[in-house]
DNA sequence: GCGAACTGAATGAACGTTCATTTTGTTATA
DNA sequence: TATAACAAAATGAACGTTCATTCAGTTCGC
């Protein structure tokens, strides 16, 4: 953020440089302990999840990870910054499981399966992660720019679509199309057993598969 | 909520009722107009829609409804009252649309195609209402109480849905997993219109409606 | 002229953020 | 190894702001 001041001021300003300013992170990390920081992250997404965005303070965030209010200030800008890098650590380690021992192989129905079950598994083991995922997902509290560097690992999951699209065997839609009937219900089957009211296991879920393979094959 | 309070406590205590409490509304509405409560009621979508219901204070609610901040206490009890009876009111709006014209014929494939298209119509026409709709789906901003109260009036669609799986024509699954498949993804193909990312037009509905029976037809 | 409707300044609680200070850890000196 | 000097990390009280809510006063409809 001062990085950017910086150069966009300067550059609009034709100001000289004086000195070669040597590029730095805004927020060095203390180069031994994640720990702290990831006990905020930990922090964030368990409140987010009880209460929402509006119901999670700092203060309530520094007490639940265990560290003083001001603490955070020494890994995250501000809250919108802490959000947005919970939002991208969360999304990266949910695209890691989608293509967990994924190699694109003959058949784009095993592929999809895959793909599609690496899926469904996260959002039953990582339930906090998943329901912090689809909160964000569905309200203003990222920004735009978190929302494209998130969607930037789905990549895999794309370039299937695209290869069963050429060769016949997946309907000719958009990717979203292909997303909303596939992958976005189950994050609908999760609330729903969130709120106790439904109970997916493994039955349901390979029911659900064929539901979502139904919807998209040719 | 004062009303619950009264019942609940005095059965729970067994205490003798001493008057026949007359049941009156909490807020009682002024005799004569709506006009400043369906105000602030639209103001609150508009805002909340536009930056999330931590960016949508009361002060600004009010203004964009032309009315003073205090004026909303006339019409609801506390911001999260308000909230609850927009949620209630636009669920009731939304469940109407699903059901215009409705009335079960022999076909469950036509009875079907008539509500999902009226969803869509709905979404698609009062995209205000549908954005306001999922963010509180998603989000544990309304109480779970107004949840069942909106849920309630989806019961033909339910009915629909238990006949076509009596008569072999629905997949024998939970209904929850029907409405996963079939109405949520609508949610996300307007979320990602919503964002410039994707087109809905008629071709791409009717498609979403073919993907959407190929789920759960049997 | 009365009551209901409405106003908007006032209120106090809660929030995100800052910063003077302390604690902890690392390096330099002898 | 013991100690002094320094730096980094962490603290939590304090700050200014914003928020939901209240209420004394004003306007409106009859």
């Amino acid at each position: 953020m001062n990085v950017h001041f910086v150069i966009l001021t300067s550059s609009l300003l034709n100001l000289p440089s004086p000195i070669p300013l040597p590029i730095q992170s805004p927020n060095p990390l203390p180069p031994k302990g994640r720990a702290k920081r990831d006990a905020l992250v930990r922090a964030t997404i368990t409140l987010v999840n009880n209460n929402g965005f509006h119901a999670a303070p700092m203060a309530k965030i520094a007490k639940l990870a265990g560290v003083a209010a001001g603490t955070i200030y020494r890994y995250f800008d501000s809250k919108q910054d802490l959000i947005n890098q919970v939002y991208i650590e969360v999304k990266r380690s949910f695209s890691e499981s989608a293509f967990r021992d994924y190699v694109a192989g003959d058949s784009v129905e095993e592929d999809f399966r895959k793909i599609w079950h690496n899926i469904a598994d996260f959002k039953l083991r990582e339930v906090e992660k998943s329901v912090f995922l689809s909160q964000c997902d569905n309200t203003p509290m990222v920004d735009e720019d978190s929302r494209r560097e998130g969607l930037k690992h789905l990549r895999p999951l794309l370039e299937l679509w695209e290869r069963g699209q050429a060769r016949g065997v997946i309907r000719p839609v958009s990717p979203y199309v292909l997303y909303a009937f596939t992958i976005y219900p189950i994050a609908f089957l999760l609330h729903m057993q969130q709120r106790d009211l439904y109970q997916l296991s493994r039955t349901e879920i390979d029911e659900a598969y064929r539901m979502a393979w139904n919807s998209i094959k040719n």
